[in-house]
DNA sequence: TAATTCCCTAACCATCCGGTCAATGAACCA
DNA sequence: TGGTTCATTGACCGGATGGTTAGGGAATTA
């Protein structure tokens, strides 16, 4: 069955590249398709692919069976939107984001982009991991777009990291690359307890001192940058 | 559906104690009990519950689908099985491990202890998170053991920190709960890093390097406790 | 108005899944 | 030897699931 979904998820990636091409099938029945995704996303979200049947989905969107697979092919091609639908969000600039901050300042910022952002859709990333974790599905389509976000992210840091080191401005007793895994290590480390726990705000701030602590520790003149607030 | 399932859970767990007590079906037609359940360890931990079907249980163990539910009332009775099974090796006591050590030796220890059994038993921690992830099945029997596993690791760590900080011997920005929680999360974090991607033994040395020297950063008089080797 | 296209549905179908059952050979008692 | 228990099986069943089909109503087009 695997090989089946792999082609499949091929098959729905050419698919999706050719109708944004064409304009089509976005535009037909909007509302209908939207409400099927939505009731798909939620549904996918808390109960994962085989364990949600189309008859659920049609129930929970109001439509009848036949209508998803008139909007969607196959249950893959559903599961698919829904991966993109949800992936949206996930396309951040972080290059954007800084302006001319100093390297400290730039990488504080990333950290808390990060937690702010894990914090903000804690729910559809529990789903991804969930789907990372077994390699059950759409393993191309997944790991793709979120490896190469998470590959930017620690590009930059690295880079980052690499520069405050130059100057002297943070932890050089471990090789750039070492501290920038480390640090996503943490960050990592503490998204899974925001997963877990729902307490969410209380330990983000704590957190955000800690590294900001580990990274910068001892050294002065990095008190210019004040800590943004959450 | 849930409720039932929590029943059996707890049914499942009742019955295995009172086996034990009785030594009973563990010895009856040992053999083919084994088979099933090797096959079924290795579909449920990278196919998922609802994804794996009696009868590729049965394929996988050369049996016929019917021996199966002579052994095993129900599917999850078959799962609860499996989940004790792994959950077997998980079983360890942390306090004894430690003997007459400082407080740095010890935390360092537990630190090397908890990365080496992630290292260990990475297949089965990958199958626990991701059936923690979602709240699919088994909630009960999962969570109870492994959150007492993880609590009475979390308190160990508490506890020598609270006392390494009261002798100045480790990181004292931050009360001892907040920095066992980063620790923590340092672990967790590099325990993910090591289930996605296989390099495994390379990073966990630099890993302990690194969490060493953030504890015991520049403080002297800690040097005596030589790094034990992974 | 007639034809065509779009959106949508009830009913249906083939398949697979968890679970049951009657039967059967082997081993162990009497 | 004959009966009882243990271990195992092929055949079967009801239900659910992914997917199909034939058709209908409302716009749009001609």
């Amino acid at each position: 069955m695997s090989e089946r979904l792999g082609e499949s998820v091929a098959a729905a990636n050419k698919m999706n590249s050719a109708e944004q091409g064409a304009g089509a099938a976005e535009l037909r029945a909007p509302e209908s398709r939207d409400e099927i995704l939505k009731a798909a996303i939620k549904l996918f979200a808390n109960r994962g692919f085989h364990e949600t049947s189309m008859a659920e989905v049609a129930r929970a969107a109001n439509v009848s069976k036949a209508l998803i697979f008139w909007h969607f092919k196959t249950k893959e091609d559903l599961f698919m939107a829904v991966l993109n639908r949800l992936l949206e969000p996930y396309v951040i600039d972080f290059a954007e984001e800084a302006g001319a901050l100093g390297e400290v300042a730039q990488i504080m910022q990333l950290v808390e982009l990060y937690l702010m952002f894990v914090r903000d859709n804690a729910s559809s990333i529990r789903f991804f991991v969930a789907q990372l974790m077994r390699g059950e599905l759409a393993s191309d389509a997944l790991t793709g777009p979120v490896m190469q976000l998470y590959d930017g992210y620690r590009g930059l840091l690295v880079d980052l990291i690499g520069r405050a080191q130059a100057k002297d401005l943070c932890l050089k007793d471990f090789p750039a690359a070492a501290v920038a895994r480390m640090l996503l290590s943490m960050l990592n480390g503490t998204l899974i307890e925001m997963l877990f726990a729902e307490n969410a705000d209380a330990d983000v701030a704590s957190a955000i001192a800690m590294i900001r602590q580990w990274l910068f520790g001892g050294r002065a003149g990095t008190a210019k940058d004040a800590p943004p607030e959450l």
